[in-house]
DNA sequence: CTTGACTCTGGACCGAAGTCCAGACTTTAC
DNA sequence: GTAAAGTCTGGACTTCGGTCCAGAGTCAAG
């Protein structure tokens, strides 16, 4: 397959695919003697798991890492669990901070319509 | 009052408070003969209140235009309220994009604990 | 054979909120 | 008077995940 198969076929651009390549999320293609990159049907299914990665939360870097260890061979589920650990924790951990920020902010927002708007240093909001 | 003074009583860095400047969060400094700023309290004031909103979850335009309504005179808690409510608004849609996130990914984490891994397209994690 | 669609490379650019730097100048303290 | 500390400008750099570009070469259909 073409990159512009691939792209279409795992729903990026081909920018993405040239990029994850670059990045160490794809393997580097092979290449038709034209120059063209030469895909198969594992750059799309790859690229599909990078997406589902990537929409769990896992850097592009943590793709890469989970990507390249799972190419090794050996790892199982329980090897390879910190991966994921990780990435709950480090959500956890922003959530926390966004919802720190939310909350003293709807507090405002409350003391503000009842009429009792005690805002930083006398800006009046 | 020189602007390493005012950095140090604010809690910021020089640098900072010559990038807010530039990015209207301060008014232009007025200028020694030797070129340097030359800044009041309320230089202060100002940067101490531009942190409290940023912690709040102001973008730095936002904070910007806050302030500078604020400065225009006229500005009340009801006429300001709605820059607070897209900041609580666009917090809670962050939070829940990222919980979401959190939730599939600790889902999958759950799942692989109980030997049941149905992690994205045949990866072991 | 030509036209249009595709692909190649390398590098620039986006937003966000700063940080850091060099090289020149000023101010302060001794 | 001199040295150290502070300040000036302008621009480059950072992280992250891409996106977009020009200019050149390639492929496929008619």
């Amino acid at each position: 397959m073409k990159i512009g198969e691939v792209a279409r076929a795992a729903g990026v651009s081909v920018d993405t695919v040239r990029f994850y390549e670059r990045r160490g999320v794809l393997p580097e293609a092979g290449r038709r003697p034209s120059g063209y990159r030469e895909f198969d049907e594992s750059a799309v299914s790859r690229i599909r798991t990078a997406k589902a990665l990537r929409e769990l939360g896992f850097t592009l870097d943590e793709v890469a890492g989970a990507l390249r260890s799972h190419d090794a061979g050996g790892a199982t589920c329980a090897s390879e669990r910190w991966r994921l650990e990780a990435v709950v924790e480090r959500l956890d951990a922003r959530i926390a901070e966004l919802a720190r920020a939310r909350d003293l902010a709807a507090r405002c927002l409350a003391d503000c319509r009842s009429g009792d708007c005690r805002f930083p240093t006398g800006l009046s909001l």
